[in-house]
DNA sequence: CGCCCACTTGATTAATATCAAATACTGTGG
DNA sequence: CCACAGTATTTGATATTAATCAAGTGGGCG
């Protein structure tokens, strides 16, 4: 079962027609090498790309050359559902390692939303959780300290890694290097460094050979003010006003 | 004619009978005072606000007081087309001022929407552009400096103003205090004070009395390396491809 | 009038960046 | 397998940025 399926299961539960229908809508997986842009600000949006193994981040550079990492994307994720409407993209989504990305054409998502209510409902809840993910953000920038930001990404990835089953005990890969959790933080390499050693200090973590550790996640929970809320996690969607997977 | 439409025209045109649809949808304005919560985290979203008359922003808080502004609303903005689909707000929106707002019932909403194609397209424009908002917000706090960010956040706002016929010349009211610009930008009061006096003082901007005026576009632009591409305006919507109007 | 803010200034401290350099690690070509 | 180049990680020293502390001014409002 695809990781795509995985995730919105978080939201909902399919049968076996819906299930058979976001299996169909996966296309033919591409392969990407590491480092590598999926698409690149400016590009002009052909379909909705998909990871479904790997990982990648979306980033944002000004024209000096800081860049700063948006988010990261786990197995499973969108890059968002409706980016069409735009006609070019004011960011760019880049692999941090090989990974396998589906293109799904715009008009297939179209006609399987069109038939399926609840499918469209569930990529209406992805895209609401990444926007949710995106505002936790901009909290942690703006407020949190260098070790609250970083404690709260770790506390982040986990919960999603966990969340479509790719973490082992509170063990999982996370294959970012210390100068893009620089750029994911917004802090110069040589104080994340140091950031990241006081975590691994208090043996809240152990971080190396692209694989986190979590030691101790109510330490790091409570140090980041974590709160998974904002990940939208096991909302079984039972309104029966939560109709308006269209707009 | 309300700052919805006038907004969304930046996006799109209307005919008659989608300016009537449009028209019908803006309920009876509600009138809420200044600092009050429009909505508040937690809330579970019943209908979709819109700002006709005055200022808001949305904001998240920490457990221990800290509090992020995410973003402004300027008339004419929309509190998130989609919010339904989620149980619980992740975040909070306030008012800045004395405002009117509408409070659109969800399911007129979708009903609009499904009779009127370019309606749902260009309602989900403006989310799509809050969205990249959103990010550009996150690139100035990640890797813009204190003045950087603040002239940043007075150039967006003159363009938001301007696209909704706010702004006379280069002078618009922007009734927002120190404090709060200080937790919009994530700097102290103090800080944010002199930042805004050294933004004065190189000529680029008067504010005071609820009142910005950019004295040198040019110069504020060239300090926040501002490009207002992220905003989206003016992007006619004449590609066919861009029928994913509801995903 | 008196209080609560908003705004401002100065002094000091804390957080973070920058500069410089050494050590490891990774993949590549020979 | 080894040498090498290019990163990544780490450390120390110093500079810059921004927060905090303290206090005074001024406006709006009950």
């Amino acid at each position: 079962m695809n990781a795509l399926i995985r995730k919105l299961q978080n939201f909902t539960s399919f049968d076996r027609e819906e299930l058979q229908a976001l299996e169909e809508l996966v296309g033919a997986p591409i392969r990407i090498g590491r480092d590598r842009d999926v698409i690149s600000q400016g590009d002009n949006p052909t379909g909705v790309n998909l990871l479904l193994e790997g990982f990648a981040f979306r980033y944002k550079t000004l024209p000096d050359g800081r860049r700063q990492i948006l988010g990261f994307f786990v197995p499973g994720d969108i890059c968002d559902v409706r980016v069409f409407v735009l006609k070019h993209m004011d960011h760019s989504i880049a692999t941090l390692t090989d990974s396998l990305v589906s293109i799904m054409p715009g008009d297939r998502v179209l006609a399987v939303t069109d038939t399926y209510p609840k499918i469209a409902r569930a990529l209406a809840w992805a895209t609401l959780v990444e926007e949710s993910t995106s505002r936790e953000w901009l909290l942690s920038m703006g407020q949190r300290s260098a070790g609250e930001r970083l404690a709260h990404i770790f506390c982040e990835i986990f919960y999603r890694m966990d969340a479509v089953g790719l973490a082992t005990g509170r063990s999982f890969a996370f294959p970012v290097t210390q100068p893009e959790l620089g750029e994911a933080t917004g802090l110069s390499v040589v104080h994340l460094n140091r950031t990241l050693q006081e975590l691994r200090r208090r043996d809240l973590v152990r971080f190396g050979g692209r694989v986190l550790t979590i030691l101790d996640l109510a330490g790091l929970e409570a140090l980041a003010l974590f709160d998974p809320a904002y990940l939208h996690l096991h909302e079984a969607a039972s309104r029966p006003s939560a109709t308006l997977e269209d707009a």
